[in-house]
DNA sequence: GATTGATCATGC
DNA sequence: GCATGATCAATC
């Protein structure tokens, strides 16, 4: 894909097809070349500006802006995520997913959670390049369309009823990054003193920090895997 | 070197 | 504070 074409489909995509053809069109740019074309400063570093990769990409690709807890092209049922690779393929971090609800969950089901949403389609981007590298000689890699098979999908709700029966319970406290099969529940915050209400032991309600849903290293390697070395 | 808890920017 | 986009960095 030219330059030229590229700025001409800069809208956003009408459907599947289209988004893929842009996705793959983006692959083997390095992101000091994408931003250059749409007028983007490209930082040194990621320290003040760690969301510039996947805003960047947004802007691409076309997908709504906006902090609603939706997927980021609605109309085609699909979630966008960067996810920083090294040379042999691995993940350098983990996928934060959503915001995990603390309040009013009871009889909240897996298939009707944000996280379950938010998976059912993702178009993966691999970024290739770790920390020493510049973010603007950092690479785009070839993107994938993922939806989970039977089995990830059993550990994904595995994983997910596990973590907010403990929360109902008022054990979120006992919660750390090790629980889970795939699924980890961390902190998801401005910093340490970002205080929200939650269960507490007694069934009374405590102020913790925000969590969030972060797919594990291993989850998205195999994943990524599956895909680019079999 | 991998992991887990902490943190940064932005809009509303 | 909560939602989006995530990575940083102290500790294991």
């Amino acid at each position: 894909m030219s330059h030229h074409t590229f700025f001409q489909s800069m809208s956003r995509p009408a459907n599947l097809v289209e988004l893929l053809a842009r996705a793959e069109g983006l692959a083997g740019w390095s992101l000091r070349e994408l931003a250059e074309h749409l007028g983007v400063a490209v930082p040194e570093n990621l320290r003040r500006d760690k969301g510039w990769i996947g805003q960047l990409l947004e802007l691409a690709l076309g997908a709504s802006a906006g902090s609603k807890p939706e997927q980021d092209f609605p109309e085609l049922g699909v979630e966008l995520k960067t996810i920083p690779i090294d040379r042999q393929g691995k993940p350098l971090e983990t996928t934060f997913i959503s915001v995990a609800p603390l309040m009013g969950i009871s009889g909240l089901r897996w298939e009707d959670s944000n996280v379950c949403n938010k998976l059912s389609c993702v178009l993966w981007i691999p970024i290739l390049g770790e920390r020493s590298i510049a973010p603007g000689e950092r690479m785009i890699g070839q993107p994938l369309l993922w939806r989970p098979s039977a089995q990830e999908a059993t550990l994904l709700r595995q994983d997910w009823e596990e973590i907010m029966e403990l929360i109902s319970l008022g054990q979120i406290q006992t919660i750390n990054a090790r629980l889970g099969q795939v699924l980890q529940l961390r902190p998801k915050a401005a910093n340490s003193k970002a205080l929200t209400q939650a269960i507490g032991p007694n069934g009374d309600i405590i102020m913790t920090l925000p969590r969030g849903f972060y797919l594990k290293i291993d989850f998205t390697r195999a994943l990524l895997a599956q895909h680019f070395m079999l």
